[in-house]
DNA sequence: CCGGTTTCTTGAATGATTCCAGATTGTGCG
DNA sequence: CGCACAATCTGGAATCATTCAAGAAACCGG
């Protein structure tokens, strides 16, 4: 199991919960919070959702996962990857997909005016219609 | 008073908690619902929150108004400008900045594999850490 | 000035997320 | 291998933004 090193790696001490999570998450990439804490429970049988919270947080801030939260959109996550990818929206039915940067080095994510700020990193969002909701599919589903 | 026009020009009804919330976004933009909601109050005595929402909702459907929700946050609006432009998000306090695109078009707004999605807006949002923060004060605080 | 419809008010409901106190469990050390 | 401390998990209640619902009021066109 790859993730308890994951987990040691991040100074974290390894829990069930934490394993079943970070399986969860890489499993099932974009999941958002309700579909992680559904899949933890289906592999632990019971888990209270404080933990799965506790855990999303305790991975995000160790920089194992990557939190997304598009508006309107409960958080969702994915495990962190450095191959520097945005996200594609369905504005329909939320489901979310990867997109590549068009090129290797990001060319518009260095602002020309940082207005004073120090930049530490860009996030895009593309806001569109998925392909199931373009043929009129618009049942609100869960894709992944 | 330009306002007016402008929700004519929108098909909407002109009501004073309209002026009001429309008056209090462009006098700060990247106000939080909160802050619009005070605002809309200083001006009009009472309003209702369900009104401020609503009047929200309605402006941002229109067209008259940008809705920006970065993580975590809650939701922020701006005037609709059609400049092109992104925002700074500071980590530490919420504010937000605005910056320009490094270019006139959008060079990497263009998604190489959209997944099959059709693509209709692009946003992008830097994370980073505003002057204030830079120095220690921590202070959460607004600003706009 | 009137009718019809949209919009506002009031108040309660929803749903994600967080806080709290106490029981459990992992980890490092002897 | 077993202990003790500290981090983590459990269960339940609380918080906060946002939305829903029903009736009253305001806006627009004629």
């Amino acid at each position: 199991m790859e993730f308890e090193g994951l987990l040691r790696g991040a100074a974290l001490r390894v829990t069930r919960p934490r394993l079943a999570v970070l399986a969860a998450v890489h499993a099932h990439p974009h999941a958002d919070t309700d579909a992680i804490l559904r899949l933890a429970r289906a592999e632990l049988g019971e888990v209270s959702h404080q933990a799965v919270y506790d855990v999303l947080r305790a991975l995000t801030d160790a920089g194992l996962l990557r939190r997304l939260q598009p508006m309107g959109s409960v958080a969702r996550y994915e495990p962190q990857t450095h191959d520097n990818h945005h996200h594609v929206v369905c504005r329909t039915c939320g489901s979310i997909a990867d997109v590549e940067c068009a090129v290797g080095v990001a060319p518009c994510l260095t602002a020309s005016d940082d207005a004073g700020f120090t930049i530490g990193e860009a996030e895009v969002i593309y806001w569109g219609t998925c392909p199931d909701c373009q043929q009129g599919h618009s049942v609100r589903q869960e894709r992944d």
